[in-house]
DNA sequence: ATGTTTGCAAACACTTTGCAATGAC
DNA sequence: GTCATTGCAAAGTGTTTGCAAACAT
């Protein structure tokens, strides 16, 4: 996806796409990575030198409320999602890694749950990825 | 479970049973609530005025180690269950509870998923719970 | 031109650290 | 008595706030 997608991409969701959110967008859609809010503001810095937390911050609350994003609670801090398709995650205890990994049964989120209201269901398998498992040799306990 | 029977739960985890670690354990074992390292230092504040937060967070990470409770990321800060039999999560988004919701299929954890050696699994189910629904009326958008 | 978004600075919540004093065993 | 644990104080993360200046529309 290019800049100029983005941009209208964001427009579509009555965003003003300016440079710091388009930058934001690239990292989160380019890569199938998850990033923090933390990563997105350390990579940015280099390209916006006076960007602030609050840009970063901001941008993701909206990017969040337009579905443009899930946020992920993991190992203490939110890692945001471009992949707005159901899928599970597998996350790495060793190197903070989160993968995004097939959903493993056809279940659907119910939206009834003995009287919720459910709206979203994640979860999340962890353990050692395949890399810090041959590379460091580490296993779990 | 009272106090006696907690003191000889921690000297067989091999942790020395002070009143404070006491204390902790009563709370999380008492009742079926998922408390926070800080709920938890409120809550105890006032039975210890001198408490401070290094030890209840110290205690958390022995009782985690030691396999008496389980840490669950959830909305930003650790949650900590004793319940350790394998069961799934609802979260409300309004009120921040957590409940343990019974396992909705058989499905065991995966000890291997494509090269991850995975000794965890969390099936977390968000939405907004029946008080708030009923309560405040509020309902998912 | 208008109203949103940015950057700054500061505060905030949660968690971790180092170390001397305390206390469980 | 010994060593783990506590309390204290301070710092470290990650995140949020208030407001004037800058900017997308």
């Amino acid at each position: 996806m290019e800049a100029g997608d983005i941009h209208s991409l964001l427009r579509k969701q009555g965003l003003r796409a300016t440079p710091q959110r388009v930058a934001v967008a690239e990292l989160l859609f380019e890569e199938p990575t998850h990033e923090t809010a933390q990563t997105i503001y350390d990579t940015l810095k280099n390209r916006f030198p006076s960007i602030s937390p609050n840009t970063i911050y901001l941008t993701l609350a909206h990017f969040e409320k337009s579905g443009l994003v899930t946020r992920l609670n993991v190992a203490g801090s939110s890692m945001f999602d471009s992949n707005t398709a159901h899928h599970d995650h597998a996350f790495c205890q060793n190197c903070n890694k989160l993968l995004d990994i097939p959903t493993r049964s056809d279940v659907q989120i119910p939206t009834r749950l003995s009287g919720w209201d459910i709206n979203r269901k994640s979860q999340v398998y962890s353990g050692i990825c395949p890399d810090c498992i041959s590379f460091i040799g580490i296993h779990s306990v």
